[in-house]
Formats: structure tokens, sequence, C-alpha cells
DNA sequence: TATGAATGAGCGTTCATTCAT
DNA sequence: CATGAATGAACGCTCATTCAT
């Protein structure tokens, strides 16, 4: 019951190993421009570039991908779907594991992957901002799509009364924004031979989301 | 004891009203360039946007400013004094404000300003991102001046025992990001008519930063 | 006998001073363009380089030259003057002094004058070579005019037996090209502080052009 | 024997044929750059000039040519080249030709050359003149080889007693300006249907040289 | 499929000239 | 007369994209 059917299975190989060095070449050049525009930035990475650094022919680049812009996009694409892969709604079931240990999971995920793919997270956070129009709902879809799952986690931290009544919109914001700020500093800023101790960066970030500045005995709103 | 005198007042006069003249020529040229690179961002801005924004000829645009490139530096260096002049150290000495009065006034006053001038600020969060590596050392001094208030904030927190225990080079870097993400939620992606309680807003950021998202009954550590 | 009377003398007098006054204004802007172009070439002199070092605004250029190229023109017109008072036919009339003294005597001041004018042969042996069309045919008048005078002393030579036979084409071009050759080379090349007997240089000159570089007993045409 | 040997002769061929090719479109564009530099001179050619006289489009000429001034210069070294390859010492060994005899075929060689190259001829001695400091080092550099090959000539002049004594420095200019002179009205000033008597032009250069306008019985410095 | 020569729209910048004050 | 701000045509050059081979 396969779903195409092809009386001469000679070429059918033919055409899947045709289709898998298509694959790989194709790969080539993502992982050429992976390298380029995170280097250089989207602007000043030019056709060139990433064809010297793929090692392919200047009409080879446009059979892969239609434009430069398009393959900037299919990067991106590439690792929104790698991070959403990972920021996924906090199970509050009887039976789970506390929300505290699950949360402390997702971000020590999120700070690895990124930290892992530094490249894209650097695209991603420096060369995609304030590109263009298109771009921007782009992006604005993301992290939306983010701000959503932390506004969930808020309002079901409510509802079982373990996160203190607030504003959801700008708290979501500004967790979402303490998160970003640090993996900038992980991803862009740091120094290629900078160590970190991911496990205590997550502690850190986890306890300032969540107990915030003031010691206990502080806990007192101002006047 | 006046500070200057001229034998002749009249032509003092004549170039006094030329010199106004001049500089509300640079501002009306600098004007126009806020509004189209906050629009189209730096690199689709073309010297043609800004001198039919600004309505003038292309040679006038540079007789005010060197390259397009200066009229973009000047900009936001304008926008770097404004935000500069409002981020001051807390004064803890006996007898000031309350500390945390202090830091509501400051956050609130960031806040007023950005969103008093959201064609900078989107300017400064958005096309000042990823343009080359000398606006990258001019943007990692800015708000590496930033970081160093707080963190000098939090080590006076820690001496006077009002802020607990935290890495204070992550927990800086988180309140920094946090701030960051709600200007840029009210500065770039809010719609114009998009209404805001900015007092409101003020004191969520604040509770956020302050307190956390536990409850005071939670608190304590995950395992 | 004036060509043109005045009824009232106290005008007159303000319209002498005035035109006194802007006669030196003329001049003064004449030596300023003078001296820049000597040093940079017609090309690399902009009118602003030749207002600062006149110390006027722009419009006052315009108001004493049409254009960049026509107070071009006048130094060129001016130097060509100079030059053209010195180059006179030699008297050939009994009773005159020796021909080649008178000869002497014409190198000599053409090499004193172009020296003390060094910057107009600058700009006429470099700036104004390969101009345009139109300047061309100005250079090519005042060269026509100076090989006129040497070809015709050519021919009194020959008439009168002093000078052997030759091609008076290819001679003339010869000579003229020597001479502009050594006044490049005092004028142009030689550094500032360089010391040049002139006097000898015009012996040198006036020796090369007169007998060759062969020794007398060497005279007999090659084979 | 073969230089060279690959294990794809169709692929070499292809390679060959393209390498072919790519020399004659630049030649293509150097010619046409010829025509035009020497038509209207360095400033009053444009790129637009070169590539409407080329056939080709405005990118194509940036691929085989840097600047408008790389390709400026490369016609000038090549005629530089082309003149070099002419001036050589003169052989005073013994049984060598006469000397007279190897310096007319020099002076025929370099008149021929330039006159068949009228538009680099055309270039050198009027675009190349009082371009920039640049260029300038470049031609005093060329016309001292010159210079410096004359100087000898007349040094061994002086030893084997062939030339009378003089001036070196003095002279060598002389001779020099006196072929300049001959050159430019051949190359630059000649119309084109002028009919030249190549030998008859050389040998009264030749003469002119070397036994100057006097007779030989009037052989005596004035005064 | 792979190539790379060719394209041309578009850019930022310059500068001789004009003209209202 | 003198000024200098304003003008805009023209320049050299870049680079994403196309297409004949």
């Amino acid at each position: 019951m396969s779903s195409s059917q092809s009386p001469n299975p000679k070429i059918d190989g033919r055409v899947r190993r045709a289709q898998q060095k298509r694959r790989e070449r194709r790969a080539q050049v993502l992982e050429a421009a992976r390298r380029i525009f995170a280097q250089k930035g989207y602007h000043a990475t030019s056709i060139t570039d990433i064809i010297d650094a793929a090692g392919i022919a200047r009409g080879t680049f446009y059979l892969y991908f239609d434009t430069k812009r398009a393959i900037f996009d299919e990067l991106l694409d590439l690792f929104f779907q790698l991070l959403t892969r990972e920021v996924r709604p906090v199970d509050v079931a009887p039976g789970a594991r506390p929300p505290v240990e699950q949360l402390a999971g997702i971000v020590r995920h999120v700070l690895d992957t990124l930290f892992a793919n530094r490249d894209l997270a650097r695209i991603l956070l420096r060369e995609a901002v304030g590109l263009d129009a298109e771009f921007d709902r782009k992006l604005a879809e993301f992290y939306g799509r983010v701000l959503a799952v932390i506004q969930h986690a808020l309002a079901t931290g409510h509802r079982i009364g373990l996160v203190r009544r607030c504003n959801i919109a700008v708290t979501s914001t500004c967790i979402l924004g303490s998160v970003k700020e640090i993996v900038y500093h992980l991803a862009v800023e740091a120094d290629v031979g900078d160590l970190f101790d991911l496990d205590a960066v997550t502690r850190e970030v986890l306890d300032f989301n969540l107990y915030g500045l003031f010691l206990p005995g502080d806990r007192k709103l101002p006047a």
C-alpha cells in the first residue's frame, strides 16, 4: 500500500540517489550561509561570500535557493522549529514532576540548544532584528507563540495558587526579556573561549524570575 | 560683563539669525531622517528617501551631514544622551527617598522618555542591532554603562541587606533584559492607537524584578 | 581732450576708486587661483579651494569670473602674453648685435621669465596639456607662433649662410622641444631649494642647439 | 614531455576556450578605453563612455578592471613596456655597428612604435601629464630611465672622444625634449591623413642632435 | 546539473553654478 | 557688492539575479 509505485526500480534508485545528493548539496550551502551570516550579518554578507564558503558556482546557488533572502529565511525557520520544539506547556496534572523542576528543565534545554547553535542564535537575535516588515511579522509570530506559552503558565500558576497575582501581559514580557538577554550574552557577546556553568546560569535565571530580588523579610510593597 | 561684544550689532544679528536658520534646517533634516530610519531601517533608507521627506535637494543634505552613516550616528548619540541622563545610581544615604521609590521613579522616567521618542527607541532597539562592528562597540559601551549601574545597585542592596544573595552578572542581565523587552513592546510593537497606563506598567515591572513570580508561602528553592 | 567727461567729479572719483578696488579684488582671486592650480592641477582644484585661498565668499568668485574654466584660461592667457613679449625675430640688419648674442639673450630671458613664474609655467606645461579640445586650439596657436619665430630664424640663417641646410619643420620642432624640456625641469621638477646657474644652463642649451653633440673632427654624416 | 597533463581533456579544452574568450573580452574593453581616453582625455572620459564604446554593460567593465584608474594605468604600463623594450644602451664594443647607425636604428624604432600606437602616445604625452602624484612618480621613473640611457651614451661618447664636452644633465634633457616634441607632433597633432617620411624625420632628428644648427665653418662660441 | 560571464538598477557622494538676502 | 545656502546633474562603483553554454 505504498503511495507511489514505479515499474522501474533501477531508475527509482537513480532518482533517490540524485535526490540524496541534492539534499546534501543544499545542506552544504545552508551550512556555509549560516556561518557567514552569523559572522558578518545579513547585509554585509554577499552571495559571493556564501558561494566561496560553500565552494560552489554562482548559478548553483540559485539552483537551490531563490534569493539571498530565501536562504536567510530558511535558516531562521529552521531555528524557530528547533526552539519551538522545546517550549512546551508545564504539566500540572497530578503525579507530574514538580512545576519548578519542569521549568528548570525547559530553561536548561533552551540555553543548551541556543548555546549549541550559537550561529543561529546570533542571527535570530541580531541580524533578523529590523530587517523588514515581512520578517517582522514572522518574528512577531514566533515570539507571540513563546509569550503565549509563558502566559499560559502564568495563568495556570494563578489558578493553582502557585503564582502571585500580576498583570500577565507585562510580566510575561519581562520573563521573555530576561531570558532573551541572557541568551544574547551567552550566544553573541561571550568570547569563544569563555566557559559557562550552564547549570548555574539556569538556576540564577530561574531564581530571578521566581523570587525577584528582595529578601523574604522585606516582602512588602512600597507605600 | 557681557560675554561678547561686537562693534557691529547689525551684522551680529544677521549672523545670529543665519545660525538660527541653519540649526533649524539641520533639525528639519534630522527629524525627517529619524522618521524614515524608524520606519524602514538603516539599510532600506536611501538618501533619496531622507531628502524627499525633508523636502531638500540632494546636495543640501551633504551641507549638514557628512555621510548617511553620520546622520544615523547622530540620531543614536542623541538618544544615548537622553537615556543616560536618566540612569543614575540609587541614593542610599540616610534621609534619601526610599530606594524602591527611587527605582520606581527611574523606571517611570525611562519608560516615559522612550515612549515619547518611539522613533529613536525603535532605531536603537532594531536598526542599530547588528549594523557593523563600529556600532556594536558603541552599543556595547552604552549597555555596559547601564549594566554597571544595575550591578552597583545590586551590590549596594547586598551590602545593606536589602537584596538577597545572587549572581550579580546573571541577575543584572536579566533585569536589563526585562526592561528592554518591555520598552521594545511599548515603543516598537504597540500599535499607535494603543493606550498604556505607564504607571501600571512601571509598577508591574518593578514588582516582577523585586518579587518575582512566587507567592510568599512558596519561597523555597527547588530541590 | 578726455574721451568722456562727467559733470560730477565727485561721483567720478567714487567710480574710479570702486573700479580700482574691483581690479585689486580680481587680482587677489587670480593670484590665489594661480597658486592652487599650480599646486594641485586643474581638475583637483575646486572652487572651494580657490575662494578659501582668496578669502572670499562663493558668490563673490562668480562676480569676477564666469566659470572655473574662465579663470584658468585667463591665467594662461596672461602667461602667453608674458612669453610672447620675449620671443621676437632675430635682427640680422647690418650693425645689429651678433645673432648668437641675440639668441643667447632671448633664451636667457625666456628662462628667467619662466623661472620667475614657475607657477604659471607649471600650469602651462602640465595642467593645460590634454585639458580639452578648446584649450588644445589655444595651446596649438601659441606654440605655432613660437615655432613660426624659430622657423623664421632658421630660414634667415639659411639665407645668410649661417645655418646649415635642414628640414625646417623638423628642426624647429626639435629646438622647441629641447627648450620646453629644460623649462619643464627647471619649473616643474626641480625642488624649491635647488640652485641653478641660469647663465650656465642658457649657454649649454645654446651650445646644444647650435653645435649638437659631435666634436668638430667627427663631422661626417653616417653612411 | 607535455608541460601539463589533465585526466579530463574535454574540460581542459573548455577551460582554455573560456580563458581565451576572457582575454579577448578584456582586450576589447582595453581597446575601447584606449580609443576614448586618447580622444577625450582621462577626466572627460566616463565609464559610460567606455562601456558604450565597448558594447558591454556597466557591471561587465568591473569584471575585467577594478577601477577607471586601473584600466588607464594598464594602458600606460603597456606602452611603457613597448617603449622601454626599444631604448637600449649603445654598444661601443669593437666590431659593433657604428654608434651613429645604432642611434639611427633606435630613433627610427621609437618613432615607428609611437606612430603605430598613436593613441597610446597621445595618452602618454597628454593625458598622463599632471594627473596626480602617483602617476607623476611613474612618469618620472620612466623618463628617468630614458634619461639614464641618454646620459650613459653621452658619458661613453666623452670617454671615447666622440662627443664634445658638455653638461650632461642639461644636454640629455635637451635631447629628450627634442625627441618628445617630434613624437608629440607626429602622434598628437598631425592630422590623420598626413603622410610622413619617417626615414627622413629620423635623419633630421639625428642630424639636429648630433650636429646642431651651425655650419662647420662657423663653429665658434659667442664671445 | 553546474557553471560563471553578463547584466543594469540603484547606491552614496561631489561640486560647479545660481540666487535670495 | 558680497554672501553662502541651495541646487541637481553626473559620477564611479556594487551586487543580487539571469541565462547561454
